[in-house]
DNA sequence: TCTCCTATGTCAAAATCCTGACATGGAAGA
DNA sequence: TCTTCCATGTCAGGATTTTGACATAGGAGA
């Protein structure tokens, strides 16, 4: 069934909703709105979430270090941590005696906050996880970190 | 064969970089960022570039439909539509004798900016291919529709 | 030491996208 | 027929994101 490929066109579909990047795309699709839905009962966007994932697990990660782990530019996640400073779910030092970079923390609440929303979040991935074959995740992932690397990711 | 879910960890992996989601993310990001790359060598933008190619491939979508296989509002792709009307690269009729969809189709420079376009484009899904093992592209092809279809995408 | 280079944080402006809303056209069912 | 419902196109407003730019902090090398 596999060996299609033996000739390798270079353009196996003639239809664009066959190709790779679309499927990705549409799959990218699916899980940002299915996120930005969950997450609004929480009070939270997408880059929000991500930013208190990110710092839940590497606290003390400065504006820049988020950005690049949200895929986002340093500009979009400064607006993003200023959200999440006014409303009192992460904690940022004003000043800094070594460097320029600002280390933000979880405060108490913010953690509560991701706490409630990680449940949520975490269905979606567990949905996402059951559509596909468990022999073939590992290699799903796989397969997406080398798409990702290709392509300067 | 899906006996799985007998065991099934909820959360597989402590680290959210470990996610699917995460990974799914950032593959669909790094192919944003290659297709904004080589698209504005040609003075088209990502959304615009999905649209000339669903008109390509389906002459005579509306609006809503595009919008659909693109992935974004209406109220978006009708901002596309209009920048490429004004570019000359798609035309639309300014009514209709029947229903409410303006069907567009695309210009002769619309056909030859696309094709100009879909070489780097298709370069850039190539990459995207040789960094799958070949025997594996099509169950991911399934996976990532898989995944898609489960979070109602 | 001094100079270059990179990285970071931030500001300003524009572009992009989405939410909410409204009016219209067509189809389905009472 | 008529009434209800759904899909479409469009407008207005705001939120989000990006591009471009600038000043500063620290390290590497001459």
């Amino acid at each position: 069934m596999e060996d299609r490929k033996s000739v390798a066109p270079p353009h196996p579909a003639h239809d664009v909703t066959e190709h790779v990047g679309y499927r990705l795309k549409r799959a990218a699709a699916a899980l940002r709105g299915a996120m930005d839905k969950a997450l609004r009962q929480h009070g939270l966007t997408v880059p929000q979430y991500a930013c208190l994932e990110l710092l839940d697990e590497q606290p003390g990660l400065s504006n820049a270090e988020l950005a690049r782990g949200a895929f986002v530019t340093r500009q979009s996640m400064n607006v993003v941590l200023r959200g999440l400073q006014d409303a009192e779910l992460i904690s940022r030092p004003a000043t800094t005696d070594h460097g320029r970079a600002l280390p933000a923390h979880l405060t108490a609440q913010g953690r509560s906050r991701l706490d409630a929303a990680r449940s949520a979040v975490y269905a979606i991935e567990q949905q996402m996880i059951e559509a596909v074959p468990q022999r073939r995740l590992g290699a799903l992932l796989d397969d997406l970190d080398g798409m990702a690397a290709a392509l300067g990711g």
